[in-house]
DNA sequence: GGCCGCCTGAGC
DNA sequence: GCTCAGGCGGCC
């Protein structure tokens, strides 16, 4: 379900409701579920371990333990994590009960089952949010024009595809990538190989601009988190084109199009991110072989 | 590049 | 009944 600023709202509404406390008992509903270590191991090495802090990478959530081990957790498309006391009625879908010391439950529900969790010990390599794995956080001042450019300059992929890819960026999925490229005036289904320089700027400026702002949209009390059951988030009324197509552009008026890019549902503005901007004419050239009009 | 699988449910 | 869904890995 969630995309970076979603999962930052997680961790902020349950670090305070996890901190400090104890995981006592452990069930698994669904083995599945568990990607690391085997079930039964993964259980046995969480009961009893001390919840340090949450941190967020990416899309990742790890809750850090006192004892050094780590628990990380992706969420993808339906997963909601709560913190609710142990006596609530258990939502459908409930794959994973940690019971806490505070007489509180965390709870993992996830419809469709797709979301993962991983156990790591102390020492042990972290195979998700180490740096080949994931790419610097849409915050990071890396994240300039040229490291865009000299990452994807050459890529005939499209630009949407690659703002998906997570060792480009951590953290960005097809919400978040269409509101981006809204906001840089980039056609998503642009081939990174065309992008201007002046594109590459206002790409490197809207990336931080749009995730910071969805992280604050997303602002709201553990009281409505746990009204919408962890699934509803407060930002997505203020999207700019993200499930808008047809409706009037914010910027221009036009009517916003829908086009599948890559595989993914993409929302744009046909005249603030033109296909073929002015001035990009010599990018067109094709050659014989390509013209078959 | 595109397609499929993984899953269930919502909306048409 | 069909299509689609905010993710991601795998396959050809």
């Amino acid at each position: 379900m969630p995309e970076l600023p979603e999962v930052e709202t997680v961790r902020r509404i349950l670090e305070p409701q996890l901190a400090g406390r104890t995981v006592g008992t452990v069930e698994v509903y669904n083995e599945q579920i568990i990607a690391h270590p085997k079930a039964e191991l993964f259980m046995a090495l969480l009961q009893g371990q001390t919840i340090q802090k949450i941190s967020r990478r990416g899309k990742f959530l790890t809750l850090h333990f006192e004892s050094g081990d780590r628990l990380s957790l992706h969420l993808r498309m339906t997963g909601q994590l709560l913190v609710m006391p142990k006596g609530e009625p258990l939502e459908k879908h409930t794959h994973l009960i940690l019971s806490l010391s505070d007489s509180n439950q965390l709870r993992y529900i996830d419809v469709r089952r797709f979301g993962r969790f991983w156990y790591f010990q102390k020492g042990e390599t972290d195979t998700l949010t180490g740096q080949d794995a994931l790419g610097p956080e849409p915050t990071d001042p890396i994240l300039a024009a040229d490291y865009l450019k000299s990452k994807l300059g050459r890529r005939k992929k499209t630009i949407k595809e690659m703002l998906h890819d997570q060792t480009v960026v951590a953290g960005i999925g097809n919400i978040y990538s269409d509101e981006i490229l809204f906001v840089a005036g980039i056609y998503p289904g642009a081939k990174c190989d065309a992008l201007s320089d002046a594109d590459w700027e206002r790409l490197a400026s809207a990336i931080p601009e749009v995730i910071l702002w969805g992280i604050d949209a997303d602002q709201m009390t553990p009281e409505e988190y746990l009204r919408g059951k962890g699934k509803e988030y407060r930002n997505a009324e203020h999207l700019r084109v993200y499930g808008r197509a047809g409706q009037p552009c914010p910027a221009c008026g036009e009517a916003l199009c829908r086009k599948v890019i890559g595989g993914r549902s993409s929302t744009y503005c046909p005249n603030c991110q033109k296909a073929f901007p002015a001035g990009a004419g010599s990018l067109q050239v094709k050659s014989q072989g390509d013209n078959q009009a």
